[in-house]
DNA sequence: TACCAAAATTAACCTGCGTTATCACGAGTA
DNA sequence: TACTCGTGATAACGCAGGTTAATTTTGGTA
């Protein structure tokens, strides 16, 4: 029940039932989070991983003068610094935006999990790798939309990632961020964010009020946003191929 | 000789002699492109990995105005995309910007490698995720760095990745890049390119002439752009601890 | 040497977003 | 009821960087 949400709708890399029990049994301890704190800190020595259960997280670098840039945020069902089991130490800080429940993964069951079932190993790394997608989607948002389209396409982003956790329908979701949040995955200022947001529904684009956004036509919001969700890769409905990944066997193609 | 520059400066996550042997006698092709061309396209199914022996390439994702934002650039000794091994499809294209010296390296073959020296998977997983890292500090530079300061932290960024790759002798270095290609990295315009470049050269931070860069000062220019090479992870001169991955193995600490 | 194409440079003008400041609103709570 | 405090909303003003359009420099080559 932990983690029934990882990986779900990537298809060729969907944990089996085993590789998911043993992820969960590998939970050293589930915790419920205060809202708005730093949980890990860039450059120290991590001996363990965080997944989300609940809630939203936000992982973050500061310039000198303490304004934050926000280079992923996280709803339930991601791993939010898997990453750090390879590298050690990361090069941001992380933290909760709402409160958050997380379960806690020591790096040493993880390692024990990849020898006893090696076949989750690319899995895990696939993990790491939609989100390195996700920063090139991010990189492309903030090197070549205007801040209406960075809004729209972040709103539209986000409408794909919590429909396919189970926590949009597609036109309405909860999301427990403030304009300033926004303004710092953005890279605008809260003022500038708020012009945006007014744009936004006098064009009938997208309603944001209390902790709800609501996406009236998703179609034209992803258009004015230039989002185009495949970097997510998730399963696609069309049918279209994926391959998996070989690992541990040669490839059938 | 193919591969000695690859993960060369990260401690812990060195190849050995045989990992490397290993990887280079899976090459299946080396091969001189032409600068300037696009050699992978995003969506498309990739059953192999290019590795760069010399030259620059770039990864991009178009805007629907054919504008593009780089998502990466790689010099010798970058595995380029070797995250299409576990994804499969790339969410982005993939382009020399010199010519370029590669190395092809057949998935089938990565995967062979894999289950004969497992203890490569770890260090080819940080290999990309060295990458996504990469990632994130490119997010801070367009999310909170004005255009002097971008052009600055990527000239910085790109002197230590040089001098790691002995490239740069820390104050000069050739960059096979025109000032669109910057423009293109830094989410600006050619003409405001040229701007900030007569710019950091009145204020005697660098000159970028005919493919050199000269930077007179690295710790001036760093400053400017707020560069901190730590999320490069390269062995810290001053000693520092960096943990390896304690794959297969129970960690020791 | 002259020629050409690609790249760099510069200028004039304009606009999107930052800056600063103030005000409004709703949820707690006393 | 009033008094916070956090968040959203607006307005006035200025500037960094975009846009358009020449012009100059550079490197290659005939």
């Amino acid at each position: 029940m932990i983690m029934e949400r990882f990986l779900r709708n990537n298809r060729g890399h969907a944990l089996t039932q085993e590789e998911r029990k043993a992820l969960e049994s590998a939970v050293s301890e589930i915790k419920t989070l205060a809202p708005r704190k730093t949980i890990v800190r860039a450059r120290e020595i991590l001996h363990q991983s965080t997944f989300l259960m609940e809630g939203t997280m936000s992982r973050y670098i500061d310039d000198t003068n303490g304004v934050r840039q926000l280079v992923a945020i996280h709803f339930a069902g991601d791993f939010v610094d898997l990453h750090a089991y390879p590298l050690g130490i990361l090069d941001h800080d992380v933290a909760t935006t709402t409160e958050a429940t997380v379960a806690i993964i020591p790096h040493a069951a993880l390692g024990k999990i990849i020898r006893d079932l090696p076949q989750i190993a690319p899995k895990l790394w696939f993990a790491t790798l939609i989100d390195a997608a996700i920063h090139r989607a991010w990189l492309f948002r903030l090197g070549r939309l205007d801040a209406v389209g960075r809004v729209a396409h972040f709103l539209s982003e986000t409408n794909a990632r919590l429909m396919s956790a189970g926590l949009s329908n597609g036109h309405r979701y909860a999301l427990g961020l403030r304009q300033t949040d926004l303004a710092e995955i953005c890279g605008l200022t809260t003022v500038h964010v708020n012009r945006v947001m007014r744009k936004l529904r006098e064009d009938g684009l997208c309603e944001f009020r209390s902790s709800w956004v609501d996406i009236p036509e998703p179609a034209r919001l992803a258009a004015r946003g230039q989002f185009d969700p495949h970097y997510l890769y998730f399963v696609d409905e069309r049918g279209g191929s994926q391959r998996t990944c070989p690992w541990g066997r040669e490839p059938a193609d």
